[in-house]
DNA sequence: TTTTAGAATAGAAAATTTTTCCGAAAATGA
DNA sequence: TCATTTTCGGAAAAATTTTCTATTCTAAAA
């Protein structure tokens, strides 16, 4: 499916901030409500929009401390690998999990509230989960750049 | 501020699907449209909610490749740092940009269309970076967890 | 325990937005 | 060129958001 200019719009400013009404979108665009209308759905449609959601300060509620947390395991057959990457998967501390390449198998995005936090998600969750040869953890001093957004 | 049940609830709704109405929500919670109203008001108000936005479907838009890329600076004064990441936040590749502790001053995640585009921005955007030391690039083979929602 | 001020709530009305409908215009493809 | 499909615009309908008012609840003060 190919994307117009207009389309590519639409996303970068529904991308910004979903609450813009059509209406506001179609004098942006130049266009008229039920157009923009239109163009939105089949967008959603075709799964090019996935979803909608509402993001929160993680400052606000206590959720500031990131950590990437890479994880080698002990084998890699494909009932550890799944097994590991359906645990993985209900723990919500853990924001993103990506198989990667390198010495490291997994890396995880970790949001809890501090080192604390982290410590006791690491002993009580991670470590637990058996099959995992070793961690490491880079903790973040600062947050530079965080966006949804992708560039058409 | 604090957050009581249903406040929680509202968020943990509204993170995983923000066009749910006040009419959906009042219903789930056992509230009047009005009551939610105010609370997602308030909330918003308060910062907690900090914006809402539309996701893409990476694979849709061409966007699937996924690097986290470590960066390490050749010095640590504080201009260095500052121009860096002014430059950083300003390439609509990279979508987050930490600054962390360990042998690596900086990890990025990257998304890009492939490996070319890969290479296509380390040469072109990256590495034209002047004070940059050395890079690390780990290359994702497959997306485990992706979520922007946070558990509270 | 009672009183009182402030916040939260519910219901109805108003305002705005989304969605549908239909005819016209524009683009597409044989 | 013609036929088919897609896109578009305007108006009407449906749904949602927002405002308004009165009431209920809550917690602190008397």
């Amino acid at each position: 499916m190919k994307l117009d200019d207009k389309d590519q719009q639409i996303l970068e400013y529904l991308q910004q901030d979903s609450k813009m009404t059509n209406k506001q979108l179609s004098m942006k665009l130049d266009l008229s409500v039920t157009a923009v209308y239109e163009r939105i759905k089949r967008l959603e449609r075709e799964g090019i929009i996935s979803k909608y959601v509402a993001l929160l300060n993680p400052e606000k509620v206590e959720k500031a401390f990131t950590v990437f947390c890479q994880i080698k395991l002990i084998q890699h057959t494909r009932n550890y690998l799944t097994r590991f990457e359906a645990e993985i998967t209900s723990l919500p501390e853990v924001l993103e999990c990506f198989h990667v390449s390198g010495e490291y198998d997994y890396i995880l995005k970790v949001l809890v509230k501090d080192m604390a936090a982290y410590r006791e998600f690491m002993v009580t969750k991670l470590t637990t989960l058996d099959h995992i040869g070793s961690t490491q953890s880079t903790f973040t001093i600062e947050k530079v750049k965080n966006t949804t957004a992708i560039k058409l």
